[in-house]
DNA sequence: TTCTATGCAAACGATTTGCAGGGAG
DNA sequence: CTCCCTGCAAATCGTTTGCATAGAA
């Protein structure tokens, strides 16, 4: 669904915008680009510091209204961290995955993205719910943290 | 862990909370009422209501601060709920289970608790991670909604 | 009497929204 | 020139915290 290098994906972004009658503006190639240049998921927060130090001028709510625009194009997913802060990355089709939140941390690990193929076929057939594993980080305890406890 | 009647369920509690030094007060009493009354899952807010039915004076910070209480005891665990706010329930050690969200109209619905079994033992395996399988709801559409399209 | 738990209000973190002006097409 | 997008400020939602006091043991 999206190119390779930063100019690339620019570049289908803003075509997929004025396809729509949107318009490619500055805030948005910004956060745009920093998505790009990111290789792991960040917070709306990570985001507008990232774009900040390209832009100065960029406004928080534009980059919620920018990443809001973006998944309206399919461009942009979120993943919901258990208590955490949901976290967001460009839909690249060879990368999908999903995600691990140790509650103690609160590091994410990326999974397999057929890790629940298996559970998904049997929640449509027995549930008729069709599941979107990426969405929600599974929670847990990563190894690192097997000794503590806590909530 | 938990008894069945509600009143058992306020004695044990009151039990578990005197050996820590801790008290069995009027709002806690109103609170793990409410939720033993109460068959599924319920958010904080709801519970601020169904609280205030029986016991007007009850503040809002009292509630949360006891469901804090009595996770710490181990009565109650919550449950992450994608974008939509925790929800709060006693430990019932029968009836143990799973939640799959809904992402178009937020329905939770219950799941066989082994139904990530599989999965977890092979997280632990292959990955050190303890899957907490309970503790954030599988995100998907329900049977209901699998027409529409949204965030 | 002692010390925990409560009510209240204010603080908080994440996200959203109303509004008037700026700028893409 | 039109209409979408932006910055700003304020509002909202869910949850937490500091403080003085009520109340359980």
């Amino acid at each position: 669904m999206v190119g390779s290098s930063v100019d690339d994906v620019l570049e289908e972004v803003a075509g997929l915008l004025r396809a729509r009658g949107e318009r490619m503006t500055g805030p948005r190639r910004a956060v745009v680009s920093a998505l790009a240049r990111q290789t792991d998921h960040v917070s709306a927060d990570a985001l507008v510091t990232l774009v900040a130090e390209q832009d100065a001028g960029v406004h928080r709510a534009s980059v919620y209204r920018t990443l809001d625009a973006l998944s309206d194009l399919g461009v942009v997913q979120h993943v919901h961290v258990g208590h955490g802060a949901t976290t967001y990355h460009l839909v690249r089709p060879e990368e999908r995955h999903l995600h691990a939140h140790c509650r103690i941390c609160g590091s994410v690990q990326d999974l397999p993205s057929d890790l629940l193929d298996d559970v998904a076929t049997m929640l449509a057939e027995e549930h008729g719910f069709v599941l979107d594993a990426g969405h929600v980080a599974l929670s847990g305890t990563c190894r690192r943290c097997q000794r503590v406890a806590h909530s």
